[in-house]
DNA sequence: TATGAATGAGGATTCATTCAT
DNA sequence: GATGAATGAATCCTCATTCAT
């Protein structure tokens, strides 16, 4: 037994995406540990059985949900931004918005990425997909540098640091509001600090 | 009824900071949830009724572990790195070897910081302790400022984003060796970031 | 969630009165703080997480098992026998063989009451359930008191006082075994207080 | 190990007097199983490990204080009652006062009484004791019916009537007042019931 | 396929009792 | 004698996973 079904009847497809999505939401609402299989196929509005069907374990209910997730984060929200870049000229006036839309989507859509996070840390199987995911992400960022022209030089490193400022910032936004700070201010900083390593600082754009 | 003794004798003592250490490094190894009380016990070398004696349940052993771990942290570490500073000008001959000495330490001795990070993110508790801890180091640091002459406009918003990219930093110094980047690059970038906010950028010193 | 299942199939419905039975028959035998839910689980044929899915708690597999057993004792078995009754002169001729019937069903069936009584004294819901058979009971009794035509001058008293004779009696006639006394004799006075709070001594009938 | 300790000295006769004063008053107070060895020891002002110095077991520390307590009771309360009666003539002027006695003593002094009778269900030792008090009672009720004159047929019924009439009376006394019957209807009823047994019905005294 | 009943290992906590000092 | 720290067995309940239907 354990054989993991891959769907391809669109009934099974469906269930198996009601699974995903149920579990996604509770886990990131009510936390892993905090959500039991059982609810996730009640809210599924499957048996508990059926589960063990499409997903190995419930782990593998998170990993399989993330990775839809961000394939859709990825594919459909992130790199449509760096698409969007053709000169290096284009990044003082596009950058702001861009960092900007990065915050606002964290608080609007992922703040239950802290649950994530948290899991990454806990367990290696998350911590692997989330470094999958992140060289991803600075790859693309990467390949748009190039492409813009930027020097092969520490290109890796630059993009590592940009993409760790803006998740940094957006991980910052919460706390920083819970501390009654000025969030412009540092939202500020850290657009300056990406321009710096874009070696566009000085030609900022105020939005 | 469950009365948590403070205990005073020395080998009360002794066998309480048993059990803290005991738990401390199991937890931070295998995970808070994957520790059970009885392994704590049995790795402090005492009987698993004598927990409760001392503490008032499992994560009451996590809280004390890491209250007595970042209090020394905070009064034998980091804190005397900032009384050191007397004037704004030995700030670029000091804070490389600060910003580095953080990051060994992290590297070091607390590494297994991602634990209490993800646990942070999981646990009100747990949050509760690291934001009480995180305040204390900012204050301090904005102190720092203020004696030091720095004037008084954002200054608790710079006293914040100094404390996270060193922090960042010290995250990021794992993930970026288990990367193969280039650390020496980006933890420069991180100094001259501080340096940036600190207003003494131009003024380097290399080591 | 600990969601309680309300078992429809006939397979379900007789597990969970399996356990039920073994439930209640061990507290009865051994106690309710010497009884264990494995236990009970075990001599009901099931496992011990099953239990959990029928009933909220251990407490709550007394508290059904005795809500079954006392709702089968009062309308198989006490009440009828207020329904036998259809005029105030049968009472003399009746009366005897109801009483007796009462001692001998707790004498047979019911011994064990003293667990309940017990439990009843030192848990609330327990004798909050009791409380509500009793107030019921004394209801019956008094609705066949007005029926047969008593006047409604103290009759909730009579009707307490009928019952608590009664079950006193029950109570007694095993002691009264135990200390080698004569039962009938006392058997005899309680009939005849009964008698006298009915008005009909003096009227009684030898059996 | 495990002698007990017969003391003789005076500090030790204390000691152990504190340990069944506290045992008894926070059993009767919390119930027995809610009362744990180290709260008794704590309330009598020793140490925990002493206890099972004086005493063998939690149980010991209950029945050693329920025999001094009843022994009490029987000897200065009770009995004392029963040798006042001189002669059968007196009985229907003091037995409203002896009945209301015991009501009394049974609300405001025994009205924990009720864990009592509990245990005494639930647990065979604490049964044996009470059995072991309610024949010395009885007898000594008898010995009082001999001493005034009453024949000796059924006396040991008759005392066995009127002792259980008397403490069913203290045990309703509680019940009745809770469910808002008139007590002093069913008191004159228990009255006249004793009365009856002792041959004195149309004698009756009211108070 | 699908169901949901059933399993049973696992874990935090309590507490009567013992024992080193 | 006295202390109170230490022991460790015992127990209720949860829940990921399996399996009979």
């Amino acid at each position: 037994m354990g054989i993991i079904k891959e769907p391809k009847q669109e009934r099974s497809i469906e269930k198996r995406n009601k699974i995903l999505e149920a579990g996604y939401k509770l886990i990131l609402e009510k936390g892993y540990y905090n959500t039991n299989t059982a609810e996730i196929a009640k809210a599924a509005g499957v048996s508990s059985g059926i589960v063990y069907r499409y997903f190995k374990d419930k782990k593998d209910i998170l990993l399989q949900a993330m990775q839809a997730h961000f394939e859709d984060l990825m594919y459909n929200r992130i790199f449509v931004q760096f698409e969007n870049l053709t000169s290096k000229e284009e990044i003082p006036a596009l950058l702001p918005s861009i960092l900007q839309y990065f915050v606002e989507m964290h608080n609007y859509g992922l703040k239950e990425i802290n649950e994530l996070t948290a899991l990454a840390l806990l367990d290696d199987d998350v911590q692997e997909f989330m470094e999958y995911f992140r060289n991803r992400t600075c790859t693309v960022i990467e390949e748009t540098m190039i492409r813009l022209g930027y020097g092969e030089e520490h290109t890796k490193e630059k993009a590592f640091m940009i993409w760790q400022l803006a998740n940094h910032l957006c991980d910052d936004s919460v706390l920083v509001r819970h501390l009654n700070l000025d969030f412009d201010f540092i939202f500020q900083h850290s657009l300056e600090q990406i321009m710096d390593i874009l070696e566009c600082k000085g030609l900022e754009h105020t939005f």
